[in-house]
DNA sequence: GCGACAG
DNA sequence: ATCTTGTCGC
């Protein structure tokens, strides 16, 4: 049974009109239900590569808590938007969406490399996608994009909340002992505790989560592509 | 006007 | 994101 998704709008707008829809939409996030921690069986992992203007995302859905790939999707097109800090939706919304379309399974939750609501107008691409599929996504970049926080000390677990005008929007996680930590925020259908719990448990060896690292592999970056992979493309 | 700024 | 080799540290 395949994910649902609604065509919510247009991705071919101007900045302008794009920051407008986002005034619009992210009064519709969901930001108080809770994961369903005690029940996932598949969670999915999504990026995107950009490479001679030309696009490639990468949704790859693995099992849990065995964290092994069940599905693994990509979609490519021109690249549409230009990079302006605030409007990665614009720039890669259209592909995953076009990737999500081809998906057989139905994930749990979606980790989605880049900001939930750690947005200036609090609707990063992990909740914008979210508010396109009817499963619960969550936000994990690995830079700031707003807010401020406190140090987070140096143990796995440990974390931070970050902090825009007064507000949590999201946790600064450490994934890994004395490795940069990783931004995490609610995307949609989630809470932030849940969201941080999500990322802890997928996470193994390395500062990434295990869906990321497999969408980041898949949709190009052949950096620390386990040898003997075969046929990708 | 001057910095900041996911991927 | 992408351009790029070797190198330092756990």
């Amino acid at each position: 049974m395949p994910i649902t998704i609604r065509e919510l709008h247009r991705w071919d707008l101007t900045p302008a009109e794009a920051i407008a829809l986002q005034h619009e939409l992210a009064p519709q996030i969901d930001t108080a239900t809770p994961l369903p921690l005690d029940d996932l069986r598949l969670v999915g992992g999504i990026d995107v590569s950009v490479r001679d203007n030309i696009s490639r995302a990468a949704v790859v859905v693995l099992s849990y808590p065995a964290l092994e790939v069940v599905e693994r999707i990509t979609a490519a097109i021109p690249t549409p938007f230009p990079y302006i800090p605030g409007l990665l939706s614009f720039r890669e919304g259209a592909v995953i969406v076009d990737a999500l379309r081809q998906l057989r399974a139905t994930p749990d939750v979606f980790i989605v490399d880049g900001q939930g609501i750690a947005h200036p107008r609090r609707i990063g691409i992990a909740s914008h996608i979210g508010l396109w599929i009817d499963v619960p996504t969550v936000g994990c970049g690995k830079t700031r994009l707003t807010g401020t926080h406190e140090p987070v000390p140096p143990a796995k677990g440990a974390w931070t909340p970050l902090i825009d005008h007064g507000e949590i929007i999201g946790g600064v996680l450490r994934t890994r002992e004395a490795v940069h930590p990783v931004f995490v925020s609610v995307g949609n259908r989630a809470t932030l505790e849940t969201a941080l719990e999500l990322v802890l448990r997928c996470t193994t060896r390395y500062r990434l989560p295990e869906p990321i690292r497999a969408a980041h592999n898949t949709a190009g970056q052949s950096d620390a592509a386990p040898p003997g992979q075969l046929p990708l493309w």
